[in-house]
DNA sequence: TTAAGATTGACACTAATTTTCTAAAGTTGT
DNA sequence: ACAACTTTAGAAAATTAGTGTCAATCTTAA
């Protein structure tokens, strides 16, 4: 979770303008940050405090940010992009999607980096990223699925 | 990778029908073991030796497929759903996905078992199914990459 | 402040996937 | 084999996420 005024040199620093949409966009991640917001979500929540900002608009933000690794384009398979703050570097999380409700949370590991070091020497693959994602069902959905039997 | 036959059975265990449409988008899978085909890599595919197949009815046939877990849908962040085979239960592999030409080649790996019940007992989250991607630069576009500096 | 260039909003457009509609093909009891 | 019923298929329209265009507006450096 960078800070704002970080984000704004790193604009800076390879000439991008700091407009107020660009503000509003970031805002809105820093002010969900447990959240995993699509283009869409984005849209509808800085609507609220800007009703003349456009789609098109957020999705260029997005692009931008995620260019300048800012933020992170994730996939969680239901049919949209969405988006959370970059870690800073070697601190990586990972997510646990319910199949039930959807809901995704956050998980901190660093065991895959041994995992890598094997990958790259049997493979001669240079990684520069990985995600790990597990899909089943939380807390509430199995306490829900129990009730039904 | 199922048997074909074993599959049929699974389909009519369903009460679907085994349609030529049908097995012969299965083939096309049996045929492409190690690729990753997309609704439009099969259409393709099956062109060749049923011009007359709807690309409706590939989506509708991988959809089914998927359902009945005989395919796996898989997302590797090019905008399309992609499809293989699924595997029986408890060996998985995982994908190395390249940054630069993104060629997609599997792994094999067990490490992740032990992972699992730890987020089980910690999370409470009842794991079915888990993806591992590896992004980064595969052997040959390294080499490229050397060669330009 | 002002000019140069970047950025924006509106809207048209593309591409992947889904749905609708209708007809053809398969299934079943006779 | 045949009528009655169900499932499946193909064509085309609809939907949805995301992108491209362009004139108007804003940001920033001088």
């Amino acid at each position: 979770m960078p800070y704002l005024e970080d984000i704004k040199t790193r604009l800076k620093a390879k000439d991008y303008k700091i407009t107020p949409q660009r503000k509003v966009i970031i805002n809105a991640f820093a002010q969900n940050m447990e959240k995993h917001l699509s283009a869409e979500d984005v849209y509808q929540f800085v609507k609220n405090s800007h009703p003349e900002i456009g789609l098109a608009t957020v999705y260029r933000t997005l692009d931008l940010l995620a260019e300048l690794q800012i933020l992170k384009k994730m996939n969680f398979g239901d049919g949209r992009s969405r988006y959370e703050f970059c870690e800073d570097d070697d601190h990586h999380h990972h997510h646990l999607i319910c199949l039930e409700c959807d809901k995704v949370t956050e998980f901190e590991d660093d065991l895959l980096e041994s995992l890598e070091a094997i990958i790259s020497k049997k493979n001669g693959f240079k990684i520069i990223d990985h995600q790990l994602k597990f899909y089943g069902y939380c807390v509430d959905c199995q306490q829900e699925k129990r009730g039904k039997d």
